[in-house]
RNA sequence: CCCACAACCCGAGCUAUCGCUCCCCGUUUCGGCGGGGGGAGGAAAGUCCGGACAGCGCAGAGCAACCCACCGGUUAAGCGCCGGCCUCUCAACGCAGCAAUGCGGGCGGAGAGAGAAAGUGCCACAGAAAAUAACUACUUCUCCCCACAGUAGUGUGGGGAGAAGAAAAGGUGAAAAUGUGAGGUAAAAGCUCACAGUAAAGGCUGGUAACAGCCGUUACGGGUAAACCUUGGGUGCUGUAAUGCCAUGUAUAGGACCGCCUGAGGGCUGCUCGCCCGAGGUCCAGGGUAGGCAGCAUGAUCCUGGCAGUAAUGCCCGGGCCAGAUAAAUGAUAGUUUAGAAACAGAAUCCGGCUUACGAGGUUGUGUUUUUU
């Protein structure tokens, strides 16, 4: 049974992480969507944690920017089973986060398609 | 009936699957799990006004800056709202007229509603001239020339030049020196008079007041203050990333400069004066923290009803508790219904307003056009 939720405990927080995200972290880019990472080796089990973003410059309504958010939350929730259990077998801290870097609003299919792609290749660079 | 506009109401429902956040209850091996409940707006927006709340300041004076500008009410407050006054504009309608139109009228609309008689500036185009007005035409005087009359001084008429008078005529303009009539004069002119108009201060009457009406007096000097300005009244600054507290952690290490009463530096809103505090201060390099609680949601609160008031609004009885996150929840996908792929749009300390954006429909009101009877 995958594990579908998306709680507190999941999601990238403190503007202390994050900071250190952008200044070190690595990155690639899968248009629209722009992903920043990190990863730690950890003794106990693996974690991740991710969060997600759009500029205000692209958008600027509020409204937008929530569709976007929420958006790119949902897909990653449906579809981080793999990613979550290459973590898991690997031991590592993941820190990931998206962010949208496109200027239109996304469809759901199409970026579905984009999220998957970005989580294959983030199992990928985990299992490397 | 259709269309447009204004005000008020509403701002989607259902099903399935997968999710988010807060609260309560139960359970727990303290990781969670189960059940129940709450979960964006009329504008949450723009941040344009006004407050609450908080911190800093709270010897004083002057200047600067900014805001307000008919009256009364309302309110916690306001540049809001309600009612009224004034000015401008104006529909129906009435009167006159063949008509164009004029006069009255006043639903409604607008007003950045103190002062243009303190001063400075500006007033496109046109026009002579846009403010202590002389282009044409007019009048008087002086000089010159011509014609006529006369012996002559001179007189009459015409033309030219100069000086002066004069805003009555012309035509321009958004606006032209208050209008009409009479007197007056060389010609004229509020120069004088009558009537009318406007303004100022005064008196009486009505009104809480703005103001209105009447009386006599004086003046008549265009507009613009959304140009500077003047007058009157008012204004501390900063905003919840405010602010208070708890926890964690390092380095009591290093370097440079200034100063310790002959005083560095700091505070007193933007400036100046003046006053006060004052033994540490500034910079470089390096190290650490960046977690939590309060603020924070029971309030100028919402709903029903009653009473007072023209109204804005206030008071009273009863009932309700209605988001509280912190990279930031309130959703995603599919189907379906209304009505067609719901429009504008997302709380971040909280309220009262204003402004702007917007969807289908409902109710009420107003207006235009056409057709039919």
């Amino acid at each position: 049974m995958a594990d579908r939720s998306y709680s507190k405990k999941e999601k990238l927080k403190s503007r202390k992480r994050l900071g250190e995200l952008f200044a070190t972290g690595r990155s690639f880019s899968i248009f629209p969507v722009k992903v920043f990472f990190t990863a730690t080796e950890m003794q106990e089990k693996g974690s991740v944690q991710a969060g997600v973003g759009v500029s205000a410059r692209n958008f600027k309504k509020a409204v937008d920017r929530n569709r976007i958010k929420r958006l790119l939350r949902e897909c990653y929730r449906l579809n981080k089973t793999a990613l979550t259990e290459a973590a898991a077998a690997k031991h590592k801290a993941l820190g990931v986060f998206f962010l949208y870097v496109g200027k239109d609003l996304p469809e759901y299919p199409a970026l579905t398609e984009k999220m998957i792609a970005a989580l294959n290749r983030l199992t990928d660079e985990l299992n490397r």
